[in-house]
DNA sequence: AATGAATGAGCCTTCATTCAT
DNA sequence: GATGAATGAAGGCTCATTCAT
């Protein structure tokens, strides 16, 4: 009866078994049959609940969008104050962890990742609500480490060295393990993927930049 | 109306045809039908001289693979005794030509992006026969820059920062420009983008290195 | 956004939009949502209110037919003892005025004209309520201008011409603006077409008829 | 083997269906399967001989107009310099003779006749090749009948009064054995309702020209 | 060597209806 | 008296594939 936590609706099984096949399969080769089936709900429900596959794909849109950002929030453990370092290594953490979250409703960081490979309509909203806020949020701390007066190009470029390398571990996630027969490491220990990519940045920042200033 | 070059064999206008389409689309959203109205070939076709879809983009792959050895060798123009330095250089050169190419069979670069970040069951061909050798020859250059006795974990590592930054640009190429609204800048200037990222993975190996030999 | 007159209840609501939605679209291709929706009720209301979507259906064809007879009785705007000739003037004036109203609730010359032309189950209750005393009507006007001793068959040929007439010009409603490019008359100016028919059938009559009674 | 006279292919079988099941249910409540199942071809088959169901309905629409062209030419059965009575009369047999055709591929009546009442795409191409010049036709016996000098807007309303009758047969065809409980006479016996609406239609015109010139 | 015809599985969507509240 | 949620049947269409020539 209580709206707060009403037991599982079909809309919610929905939006959280359309998560995990758009994550899975991307928004073309998901079915609504598929997702439908594992939401245990009639073929019609989709479109009953969200007209379409397509608004069912902006509802999971927002939904994850919501959902991560209450698990992981911009100032991931970040006390006050925190030194530019301080704050890109959190920016990294918490980008990898979102996208390497095995988590029930982690779709967000998987779902980003393919709408920038292959766009939909929903692509635009998207970019304003949940890509630019993080993208704009790297620029300041690239820029803060690069000193003042960097030029734009520049703070750019090495945002994108940043993005390039964390996504890189997820774009090629079927192919490493085949590329690298010894150990998988990578993608199990996050933690200590996030600071070696930090220290790689730092480097390429730093070379980057006039000074040294982010060396200590 | 005239057909282009109907006089081509019907199977090399398939496989020209099959590469812009698979390029374009990637496997699964690539139709058959699409293909062979571009090859100017009967819908049967493709079944004819390839057994089915997928015997088209396998041998789509192997001829790009040659295709691709012959425009842009391993050897990207290095004199004799080239140092780790130039040799990065030509390779990172090399790979984003390769993925920034506009001319017409120039589908190399991006059916081997496109197979990382959604795999057939072509994939592990592609690896051993495309992807491994230049995986390899990365590998020995990071490992000449960081220097003899570095841990296999740190050289891969550096490699896979090298390779994400290239292929971010490829990746992201449909967002960049909407979250870039000031310059273009990146895709169109491919040399520039190529000095860039090698600046910065410089940086990046020189600080995860003991030494600073590669400073100077 | 406010609603017209929610206050006035569901049933009354539902049996308006419907009779506007079936007017315009029949009854197979009239939907229940997009009835409920002109209503403002709920999706259920229907089967909740007539059963099922035949019962609304009939429902509105008996609301039409109470509201056609206020609107339009059987002798229209006629004096006591009107002859023939204006008894058939009256009919033909009334008839297409009926299929012409573009008043709010006037579906019930629409709902009988689709129902002749492609009937449901509604339609032998149709036919007995509101068809039959109306045919009888004409038939009785008629045969008094041929004159008496007629043969049936002729009395009801020549009904049947006049109806068709005036039928003519609501079944052509979509083509004949499009074959007649210079003046689109006729459904416009209902009276002029109402005088020409009534003229065409007296000569028509006439030339049926022994005598010449109608001709003065 | 023989182009002409080759046996049943599924492209005719699919175009006989169509013109059958079209031309009971109309253009909407058809379904492909239902024709593909008279038909007895694939599913499919709709698709591939004719892209769509609207391409089916269009192609259904061509043959039927050539098909009757062939077995009711215009001029049916009219010797050299016919008067305009006679050819009245042609007009009037060969429209009712289209309208009633029991016949197999006699479905061109029964589309135009759909087609008026409830347009689909196809009505305008359908206008110019079919419907314009029938009624250009009318057009100019009812002047020959009216008399030089006529009014275009009476000969245009002469011309509906006549094609009115006509498709009233046709219109009302459920509703007219219904009304009429005695002889269903009408639809059955088309050669004497043909006369008869000639000269209702004689009557009609000849009192709505000045002179008596069609009397005689 | 190559083709036009035909196939069947599967997709998304729409519809009237019913159920529990 | 009235509703939001959910259902299942059915519809049109697309796709890779196969068959007979």
């Amino acid at each position: 009866m209580s709206p707060p936590d009403r037991q599982s609706h079909t809309c919610r099984r929905l939006l959280d078994a359309a998560g995990e096949v758009f994550a899975e399969c991307g928004f073309r080769r998901a079915t609504v049959r598929e997702i439908c089936r594992r939401a245990q709900a009639n073929i019609a429900a989709v479109n009953y609940h969200f007209r379409d596959k397509e608004g069912l794909y902006a509802a999971v849109l927002g939904d994850a969008h919501r959902t991560a950002h209450e698990k992981y929030p911009v100032t991931l453990g970040l006390g006050a104050n925190p030194t530019p370092l301080e704050r890109l290594r959190a920016f990294v953490r918490s980008f990898l962890l979102r996208l390497f979250d095995p988590g029930r409703p982690a779709w967000h960081g998987l779902l980003m990742a393919r709408e920038m490979v292959e766009p939909t309509k929903a692509l635009d909203a998207l970019i304003e609500e949940s890509i630019r806020p993080r993208y704009d949020l790297l620029l300041g701390i690239v820029r803060d480490l690069l000193g003042p007066g960097t030029a734009d190009d520049l703070v750019w470029m090495c945002a994108n060295s940043v993005i390039g390398q964390c996504m890189h571990y997820h774009h090629a996630r079927h192919v490493l393990p085949k590329l690298q027969r010894q150990a998988p490491a990578g993608t199990a220990d996050v933690e200590r993927l996030a600071e070696y990519i930090v220290e790689f940045s730092l480097g390429g920042i730093d070379r980057l930049s006039g000074s040294r200033r982010t060396t200590g």
